[in-house]
DNA sequence: TGCGGCGAAAATGTCAGACATTTAAATGTA
DNA sequence: TACATTTAAATGTCTGACATTTTCGCCGCA
């Protein structure tokens, strides 16, 4: 048993992780390309549907990106902050869809991440961001306003007061945790006009 | 074109996000079994190892979790905060280090999301909690640590911190910033001792 | 009648080989 | 030199088969 350290695992589990080990360790870098999956099957032992089987679980976590045609193949891919959005929008809308997250709890994760981003937002917006703000804050005043349309309305005011604090990496935990807690929000219409009161101080 | 909305993707891809899909918005529930990958394969009109690239994807996102055996199959996952925190882990590790983050970056955008936790973390901690931060803090404290350890011990506090604010939703969120930055802080080491300063205040 | 072993069935896991499709490089020609 | 054509390499897909695992139910036996 050469790979003794995952004794009951799927081979194309096994191997998934021997290729996402070597990239998360530096072996291979961006845009490298792998070999080929006729020589992955014979290096791993294994035959090609079980490395493609291995690779499609990498390209699921963006890990990797294929390639058709000659000179084609798998590349380490460059995992942009779009790829990473997606990826937190739909793993965190899960979770707390799945776990039975009360909505005071998601509120309050929320509110907490968003006050950390207030003062780097007051300090760095730009007039964009102030614009797209304001934008909404008149929407959400308006009377005949869909509980839907106030929540996505909501979700864009968010999102540019995260953005506005110019944090990548604030932007990139930020963005599931406002997008995955939309669905809860479009069950509970609440008067959250109180938020034009926190935004006032900008 | 049956399906005229993806018109350029590998039909595998195409499978799992309608898969995806069928999770997300609810028509499949935690627990429920898919129907084997025959009748997918009938179903979706294409041949099983399709479907098993398909299944393969979810399965790298934990959205599915497969049995073998007769009345096994594949089964819509209750993803657990373990899943997701592992998850969260390596893609916030891998786009710190493909994309150039700065260290400022990184640090500023860590300590903002702490800074979110304290109020809560400071109404909600436990004595287990206040333990394992001093404890932390004493070791830190002692001359002859290495750099690793003190960056290790320096996540072990911070995850304390974090979970001492009592909201699942937060720790999830922030358990990804804190260890994907563990990398970057072993390269530097800086006088953090000032993090005794804001902990004392608890 | 109750219980335990044993086989059948169902499903995933794996393999082998073949063909289709795509893409870029190499080649040939005006 | 520039452009069209060929060619080769690689992934994408299909078919069929076999291996393995697990559960259910049957049958025999005490």
């Amino acid at each position: 048993m050469e790979t003794a350290k995952t004794p009951k695992a799927d081979l194309s589990a096994q191997i998934a992780q021997a290729i996402r080990d070597a990239i998360v360790e530096g072996r291979m870098i961006t845009g490298e390309r792998l070999p080929s999956e006729a020589e992955l099957a014979e290096q791993f032992n294994v035959s090609r549907p079980t490395v493609r089987e291995a690779l499609k679980r990498l390209a699921a976590q963006s890990l990797i990106r294929t390639q058709r045609g000659a000179f084609g193949g798998a590349f380490v891919n460059r995992l942009s902050y779009e790829e990473a959005y997606g990826q937190q929008i739909t793993t965190s809308t899960l979770l707390l869809s799945m776990n039975g997250i009360s909505f005071e709890t998601a509120c309050e994760a929320r509110y907490a991440l968003e006050r950390a981003c207030t003062p780097l937002a007051a300090a760095r917006r730009t007039p964009d961001h102030l614009a797209t703000m304001r934008a909404e804050i008149h929407r959400q005043g308006q009377p005949g306003l869909s509980d839907e349309s106030f929540c996505a309305s909501d979700v864009t005011f968010h999102r540019a007061l995260v953005d506005a604090a110019g944090n990548p990496v604030l932007s990139y935990q930020l963005a599931g945790a406002v997008e995955a807690m939309q669905p809860l929000m479009n069950m509970i219409t609440f008067t959250a006009r109180s938020r034009e009161a926190i935004v006032a101080f900008h």
